[in-house]
RNA sequence: GCCAGAGUAGCUCAGUGGUAGAGCAGAGGACUCAUAAGCCUUUGGUCGCCGGUUCAAUCCCGGCCUCUGGCACCA
């Protein structure tokens, strides 16, 4: 069977990798391991887009050679995979040999049938900034901005992609495939692109002009620019697999109109090869309030969050706080909300509460439970019913519901403890007394058990200390783990796992004296 | 300007054609296994505005207002 393959967009390495990086990496992969979680098996791409104009310029200034340039620069995006437990199964160089043959191969085979033709490409040309200006560029007044300095309107030979003619095509086929991209209302502004008339796509630069680039197969004087080279990287890493089409590419809003819903669609209709299945498009985030900007230096650097806090932590931040598609705010006063009431306070101190009572009242072991009463049936009846709403929302992409009753569930799981009180019944040499505490006991622990199995997609380590610390090993299939059983009984817990301490308030002074 | 999304308690957001919900923050309380965590109770809203459909609208329709975003190459 064909694995369930999605893809990050790659990232252009002229900067460092920042939060909008990180929350796309880790988007994808939350997606990617609940599909395995569900029994697909899975493809998972990422890598990075190495060439292009300001690659070569950058490595110009620094005095090193372009490869150079992005085998530094390209690391800082490899590194954060790890960082952040991307799960990814491949991750793609636009620099690789694998890569540039494919590109090569399909420009080619367009300019065999007659789909890439040479044309004079008239317009107003920056020497400074090396690139063509727009009329939007224009100050209202007509001139030009002291940033392009000198500006001249110049007539070049380039090479031309015949978009236009596929334009009916493709209104079509978004007209009859609703559900290609998500959030649908994304789809709609693409039909409302292309109500004008799309003009041929520009797919190449001279060399004079820009070296660092794919060479045009039929002539040996152009590097093919920007689509023909970073978008073919999806197709490329799988060509000779079989494993195309892509079932989702997860991308963010900027890159959705041109290149993804229209440049991408039409280059594969006319290869003649199958259009990925779908776009996930997500939002931004901003910056308290803010919208992120190297230039103001208003970013977020994910290892000052996943250094603080860990990464479970900002992984659950990023997908808790995001409803996926639209934009949303990050700040540390937001972050540290949820970080102490819902991670530290709510869920992490129940693990720990569960270690300790089983150590205490339990000799470490859990019990096997009695025949459920009421307050048992209850907790196991909201179980359920999380369960069964958990999953469909997580099918649509809406982690962020999921999140919020899972941890719905979380809480009704502290507030059953307090209705058994453990350590009452601890007390009590009765018979009657010590049932209930063994009952009590076995529950917390398969409840716990079963939300964090919930949680496993978002926070794949912590999901995986908890199991440690019940003695648990799961087993293969997720979702037979999903079933409130009696598993745990016998098993030896650990004493005590702080998953998520709170962090020292940095602004109160210290202590006493 | 065009298009889209959003406007629900102080904050962040769920939600349904039938007398409004959660979390956080605030107030009070009982408890003590625990990361001074957790639990219970509680204050708080004309569900953006104006019309319409309906026995009944926060939820459906129309108009308006405000905010945010997109409109050819920054996740």
């Amino acid at each position: 069977m064909k694995p369930f393959y999605l893809t990050t967009a790659i990232d252009y390495v002229n900067g460092a990798p920042h939060l909008g990086h990180a929350y796309e990496k880790v988007l994808t992969d939350v997606i990617a391991r609940f599909r395995r979680m569900m029994g697909d098996e899975v493809y998972f791409l990422t890598g990075v887009d190495e060439h292009g104009q300001k690659v070569q310029m950058a490595a110009q200034q620094l005095g090193i050679p372009p490869q150079q340039y992005v085998d530094e620069t390209s690391a800082a995006f490899r590194a954060l995979l790890p960082q952040l437990s991307i799960s990814n199964d491949d991750f793609i160089r636009t620099t690789e040999p694998r890569h540039k043959s494919v590109v090569s191969r399909l420009l080619q085979q367009l300019f065999d049938k007659g789909e890439i033709y040479q044309a004079e490409y008239k317009g107003f040309y920056s020497t400074r900034q090396e690139q063509f200006l727009q009329e939007k560029d224009r100050q209202p007044d007509g001139t030009w901005p002291e940033l392009f300095g000198d500006v001249t309107e110049i007539t070049e030979s380039n090479y031309f992609f015949k978009l236009a003619g596929y334009q009916a095509w493709l209104v079509d086929f978004l007209t009859t495939h609703e559900d290609f991209i998500f959030p649908r209302y994304r789809q709609k502004q693409v039909l409302e692109f292309l109500k004008d008339p799309l003009n041929d796509l520009c797919i190449s630069r001279p060399r004079e002009r820009l070296e660092w680039g794919i060479p045009l197969p039929f002539d040996p004087n152009y590097v093919t620019y920007v689509w023909f080279d970073a978008l073919v990287n999806y197709y490329s890493a799988v060509a000779d697999t079989g494993q195309w089409p892509a079932d989702i590419h997860v991308i963010g809003k900027d890159i959705l109109v041109p290149p993804h819903a229209v440049y991408w669609p039409i280059m594969l209709h006319a290869l003649g090869l199958p259009l990925p299945k779908s776009l996930l498009v997500h939002g931004w985030w901003s910056v308290n309030g803010v919208k992120m900007s190297k230039s103001t230096g208003n970013f977020i650097v994910p290892a000052d969050y996943t250094g603080e806090f860990g990464v479970d932590a900002l992984r659950y931040f990023l997908i808790r706080e995001m409803n996926v598609g639209q934009d949303s705010d990050f700040t540390r006063a937001q972050f540290l909300v949820r970080y102490n009431s819902e991670l530290a306070n709510n869920f992490g101190n129940l693990v720990n509460r569960t270690l300790n009572m089983t150590t205490r009242f339990g000799a470490g072991l859990i019990p096997a439970a009695g025949p459920a009463e009421d307050v048992e049936k209850e907790l196991q009846a909201l179980w359920d019913k999380t369960r069964t709403e958990v999953i469909p929302l997580c099918e649509g992409f809406q982690f962020h519901t999921a999140l919020d009753r899972t941890f719905a569930f979380i809480t009704a799981t502290n507030a059953y403890i307090e209705k058994r009180a453990p350590w009452k019944l601890g007390k009590s040499t009765a018979e009657a007394d010590q049932a209930l505490l063994r009952m009590s006991l076995a529950t917390m622990a398969e409840a716990l058990r079963l939300g964090a199995a919930l949680l496993q997609a978002v926070m794949p380590t912590t999901t995986e200390k908890i199991n440690a610390v019940l003695g648990y090993t799961p087993g293969a299939s997720w979702r037979d783990e999903l079933v409130w059983g009696s598993r745990l009984a016998g098993k030896k817990v650990a004493e005590a796992l702080v998953l998520f301490p709170r962090p020292q308030p940095a602004d109160k002074a210290p202590a006493k004296p």
